[in-house]
DNA sequence: AAAGAAGCCAACCGCCCTTAT
DNA sequence: AATAAGGGCGGTTGGCTTCTT
C-alpha cells in the first residue's frame, strides 16, 4: 500500500554540505540528470534525505543559478510582483531567472521589508503605514507618489481591484465605490479560481510590455531546467560553473568532476528509478 | 583587540496537494 | 476508494559573518 518510505531517518545527516557531498550529488545529477529525489541519496553515495539533496540542488547548486545581491531591477520586479502575488515565493521566482524562492525570499526579509518600512509602506499590504487606517479609500501609491509603485498604478485597472496580499481574509475598498469588500484571500490555493492569478501567470501578463519585466531578449524558457530538457544542454551551462566553482576540469570529457564517473554505479534494481 | 549585537542566508521543518499503489 | 509517500512550498531557525561599542 502506498508508496515507499522517502528515507530512513536514521544515519541520514543534517546541517551544511561539504563540498564533498555537494561534489557526488553535482557529479550524479551531471550523470543521471534530475531523477527521483528518493534515489538520489543511495545512488550518489550520499546519507542525506532526497529532500536535502533537492534543496541543495535547487537553491545552491543548480547551473542556471546567478550569484550576489539581487540587481535593483530584479528587486523592483520583486516588489512588483509581490504586491500582487504576496509571498508565493516560487510564484515570484518564476519570473526571475536564475533566482530562488529561497533566496528573494532571504532577500524580501532582510533587505526589502525593512526598506519599504523605512519609506513608510507596510510590506505586506504594499500600503502606506499610516494611511491603512485613517483613510483606506485612498490610493495608496499616489499618496506617496512612489515610483517603485508605479507600475502597480497603471495596472489597477487591469487586474481585480480586490488585490491584496494578506493571508487572512482582507476588506478592500475600491476607488470608484465606498464598497467596503469583504475578499477572500488571494493566496488560494488554487489559482483557477483566481482570476488575478490566471491573469498573472497567463502569458497575456508577460506580453503586457507596459509591466516592463524584462528587457527584450530575455526569454523565460531561458530559465530552469526541466526535467524533460534534453540533459546536454544544461551540461553545457555547467561547464563555466564547474570549473570556476569546483576546480573541476575537462569538462565534458568522460572523466568529470575530480572522481570518476565510474564511481557513481547504478545497482540493477536502482537503474529504473532514472528513466 | 575583544565582546556583544545585528545581519545574513543555507538548511530544516511541517503542512498541503498530488500521485502511486 | 483508501492509504501513504513524494514533491513543492512558505515559515522558521541556527550558525556564521560583519558591524558596533
Amino acid at each position: 500500500m502506498g508508496r515507499q518510505p522517502c528515507c530512513d531517518k536514521l544515519g541520514v545527516k543534517k546541517g551544511p554540505w561539504t563540498a564533498e557531498e555537494d561534489k557526488k550529488l553535482i557529479n550524479f545529477i551531471l550523470v543521471h540528470g534530475q531523477c527521483c529525489w528518493r534515489a538520489v541519496p543511495k545512488l550518489a553515495g550520499l546519507r542525506r534525505c532526497g529532500k536535502s539533496c533537492r534543496l541543495r540542488w535547487t537553491n545552491y547548486l543548480r547551473p542556471d543559478l546567478k550569484r550576489g545581491l539581487l540587481s535593483e531591477d530584479e528587486e523592483q520586479l520583486v516588489i512588483d510582483l509581490h504586491a500582487r502575488l504576496g509571498n508565493r515565493w516560487s510564484k515570484i521566482a518564476a519570473r526571475l531567472p536564475g533566482r530562488t524562492d529561497n533566496e528573494i525570499k532571504n532577500h524580501w526579509n532582510t533587505h526589502v521589508k525593512k526598506k519599504l518600512i523605512k519609506m513608510g509602506i507596510d510590506p505586506v499590504t504594499h500600503k502606506p503605514l499610516h494611511q491603512q487606517v485613517s483613510n483606506p479609500r485612498e490610493n495608496p501609491f499616489e499618496a506617496n507618489n512612489l515610483p517603485s509603485f508605479s507600475i502597480i498604478n497603471n495596472h489597477q485597472e487591469t487586474i481585480a481591484e480586490s488585490c491584496t496580499t494578506s493571508s487572512t481574509t482582507t476588506t478592500t475598498y475600491t476607488e470608484n465605490s465606498s464598497t467596503k469588500v469583504e475578499s477572500q484571500p488571494l493566496l488560494d490555493s488554487n489559482k483557477d479560481d483566481d482570476p488575478l492569478m490566471s491573469y498573472i501567470l497567463s502569458g497575456s501578463f508577460l506580453e503586457d510590455s507596459s509591466w516592463n519585466l524584462l528587457s527584450s531578449g530575455d526569454n523565460y524558457s531561458d530559465f530552469g531546467v526541466s526535467s524533460s530538457e534534453d540533459s546536454s544542454t544544461w551540461l553545457l551551462n555547467y561547464k563555466d560553473f564547474a570549473e570556476k566553482d569546483f576546480g573541476l576540469a575537462r569538462f565534458g570529457d568522460t572523466d568529470i568532476i575530480g572522481t570518476s564517473l565510474n564511481d557513481v554505479v547504478l545497482p540493477d534494481g536502482d537503474k529504473d528509478y532514472c528513466t
